[in-house]
RNA sequence: GGAGAGGUGGCCGAGUGGUCGAAGGCGCUCCCCUGCUAAGGGAGUAUGGGUUAACGCUCAUCGAGGGUUCGAAUCCCUCCCUCUCCGCCA
């Protein structure tokens, strides 16, 4: 959530940057309901006070052994005007939040502009695309063996999920082991386990909710519950309504998680194989920080990332997203897009974001400044370190030999039980 | 699933209809005292909204939501969560 007293003060300003993410505010809406807002409120505070007084004097008046009775006559039909005033507020608040808590993040002033994919600005490359002399096949051939069994999994499930099979099992367990190894042992995350199923509060804290709902799954019966989307989520929400203090800065965390999306939206889109699935692993990293320190940290940790797939030896590029391919809650991404050669072409492998303080306003994730002595909002960075499903074909594709094994990066081989080659 | 207990400020914990946003303690901040440390004394210390140039004023919040009442942390209803015992279970 941007910060409502911004909308007041610069209206103009937050209209302008929306615009580079392809929103259209409807500022005089906001500011002729907040205005609405303000004379409301204040005849319902004026009547409140009024009720406080006039209660506090019986209360005053009865502990003397006074009687109140004229007192009480007094009060008369404050009562029903208060009721109806605060019902009213209530419900233009309501309108106010409806309409606030739609409004995405702007994007930070470095964000390219652009509304489309294509507007998206390449930043640098790592390694060359890998080449071969051979043709090379896409993991989809090379696992056909039935390592990756995608009928399998139409069988007991449906589309765009898998079945795995030994080794490639294996490669996948490796691959998250070594990432979240990595990510402790050299970035300084801590590493932790959290719930797949959250309920509605957490989804509305990252900002899923209320916009994106129909990416969700969600579990039927009366609870509010979904399946995470990421552990974003979950990992974020720890700190919802809490003040941490500030010593405890910065909060890193790293979590391997199953994630779950219904990819309404993406129909007849890589449909081949594990590129998008409804289910896939991802090791999620996930900082909480101080205002200032947020831009550097959104590029330490893309750097973490990055360092995944340098050890991996997995050549790719590095995007900024341009304004209008953003999420709603990010100010800025920037995207690791790793080769593949089945495609051949550089996919997106992991996205890491700036929220600055807009999950931290709609969570109050807070710390305690210790100048100022009072809480003050968090900013939240997230980035996929990397997605586990999308690693384990980049490294398939790009490690293939010519008669369909699979040579092992040496980081993976301690995972692999000291083996090199895999015969999927 | 059954029975019971409970959810109050950063933490612990008192408070069963009125001057309670809430005693007391811990912690924290500032000051005093003490030639180090420890101990001691004093003051301050919830969060959010609105309004104000500011001081301030004001509203809300004692798990959540409803209700009773002039007035609710306190009484009633519904829900959520935590703990203990029993049952079941990986």
């Amino acid at each position: 959530m941007l910060d409502v007293k911004r909308l007041r003060q610069a209206g103009e300003e937050v209209r302008a940057e929306l615009a580079r993410k392809g929103f259209d505010l409807d500022l005089s809406a906001f500011l002729s309901m907040d205005a609405r807002r303000k004379d409301l409120q204040e005849r319902t505070e004026a009547l409140q006070n009024e009720r406080n007084t006039a209660s506090k004097a019986i209360g005053r008046a009865k502990a003397a052994g006074d009687d109140a009775a004229q007192l009480i006559a007094e009060v008369g039909d404050l009562g029903d005007r208060l009721t109806a005033a605060k019902s009213e507020l209530e419900a233009l608040q309501d309108e106010i939040d409806r309409f606030t808590q739609a409004i995405p993040n702007p994007p930070h002033e470095s964000v390219p502009d652009g509304l489309k994919e294509e507007d998206n600005v390449e930043i640098r490359r790592w390694g060359e695309p890998t080449s071969f002399n051979f043709e090379p096949k896409d993991h989809v051939d090379l696992g056909v063996g039935g390592a990756l069994d995608f009928e399998a999994a139409a069988k007991l499930s449906g589309s765009r999920f898998v079945v795995l099979r030994g080794d490639a099992v294996r490669l996948q367990r490796a691959l998250t082991q070594f990432m979240i190894d990595t990510h402790v042992n050299e970035h300084g995350y801590e590493e932790i386990y959290v719930p797949y199923i959250v309920n509605r509060a957490s989804l509305y804290g990252t900002g899923q909710l209320p916009k994106m709902e129909e990416d969700l799954f969600s579990l039927d019966g009366d609870a509010d519950y979904y399946l995470i989307p990421t552990a974003e989520v979950p990992v974020t929400n720890l700190y919802r309504d809490t003040i941490v203090d500030a010593s405890e800065l910065p909060i890193r965390h790293v979590c391997h998680t199953p994630c779950f999306r219904s990819e309404a939206g993406s129909y007849g889109r890589d449909t081949r194989g594990m590129i998008r699935q409804h289910q896939f692993e991802k090791v999620e990293m996930v900082q909480l920080v101080k205002p200032e320190d947020s831009w550097a940290t959104l590029d330490a940790l893309a750097g973490h990332a990055e360092m995944i797939l340098q050890k991996l030896g997995l050549p790719y590029r590095v995007m900024t997203l341009c304004g209008g391919d953003l999420g709603f809650a990010s100010a800025k991404t920037i995207d690791l897009e790793v080769w593949l050669p089945g495609q051949d072409a550089y996919r997106e492998i992991s996205s890491c974001s700036n929220f600055l303080d807009f999950q931290a306003r709609r969570m109050m994730a807070r710390y305690r400044d210790p100048q100022t002595r009072k809480p003050a909002l968090l900013h939240t960075i997230n980035g996929s370190g990397l997605a586990v499903g999308r690693t384990m074909v980049a490294v398939m594709e790009n490690y293939q030999q010519e008669d369909g094994s699979i040579a092992i990066p040496d980081v993976l081989q301690p995972y692999m039980g000291g083996r090199d080659t895999l015969s999927l």
